[in-house]
DNA sequence: AGAAAAAAAGACCTTTTTATCTTTTATCTG
DNA sequence: CAGATAAAAGATAAAAAGGTCTTTTTTTCT
């Protein structure tokens, strides 16, 4: 698994929040029930991602969570760095801390390559530029979701 | 973390046999030794990978591991299957069951690509091919081990 | 002010991963 | 055959990840 599951939880909440046109703040509740998210655990997630940054929240009555900043101004590495912390892509595919330039692992040039790649497909594109298209249906785990209204 | 660490530990001790010549079996105690792996941990990737037919093993006096076949007919991938499972690069990265070729997550595209890029990393070369100038030092986690006689 | 609502915070639990230790089984040597 | 050797197997433990539940704090609306 390259994303921890918290981290796959927090990158779908950013892109349902950016579905909305309505940018009023959305409960933590609903967007765990609409994706089918252990609601407590969003719950943490969420957190981690206001620190970053990354969401606003309001607490009491019509509180909720969005999206701290337009679309495109939001990158999905961001999120990722907020959750699995920004190490995730660093060091050796095999552990190795020696490994480098210098000392190579035999995976060492090929991780290299990938590791770029990873990191554009995170981190160049704003979240409004991967949106194209999708339906907000997409980031549900179960199309027979009984608990959607 | 792309490889769990238990693959990376067995991808290590297979590149660690790889690069002796000789190829008369080595204790498991040796290579855990050599590579700053526990020992007990590492018998049990060792098992794994013996159930695979990557390694063969031998018990009592004289006994050891060694790798199955000439590395040259040992792809990495083999190593990463029998460890982390057949299933790790499989699936959505964002864990959505319905996100396919038909109803793609905003990753799905990129992220296709990547796992091409990493499945012709373990795969498609041998063990062999990737020790190219690889010195077996570069195996060690710590540069300062005192236990290396 | 008081009640309700919602995130924040914290305590706790379960599962998986990582790691250690002990016992068993197989094999070789003398 | 006896003893030593080494992997296999199993039991246990520690740490991390994943998940649940309860309490606290902040805010808003009568």
């Amino acid at each position: 698994m390259l994303l921890s599951r918290a981290c796959t939880y927090g990158v779908r909440a950013v892109l349902f929040l950016a579905t909305r046109t309505d940018t009023h703040p959305v409960l933590v509740k609903d967007i765990a029930r609409r994706l089918g998210i252990p609601f407590h655990f969003l719950g943490k997630i969420v957190q981690e991602m206001v620190k970053a940054g990354v969401l606003v929240s309001y607490k009491g009555r019509n509180g909720g969570v969005a999206l701290a900043r337009p679309t495109n101004q939001i990158k999905v590495r961001e999120v990722v760095e907020a959750i699995d912390g920004p190490d995730l892509l660093k060091g050796c595919v095999l552990g190795l801390p020696e490994c480098s330039g210098d000392h190579p692992c035999p995976l060492h040039d090929g991780w290299s390559g990938i590791r770029e790649e990873i990191e554009t497909m995170l981190g160049d594109r704003s979240v409004a530029e991967m949106m194209n298209g999708l339906a907000e249906r997409v980031l549900r785990p179960n199309t027979l979701n009984v608990l959607e209204a």
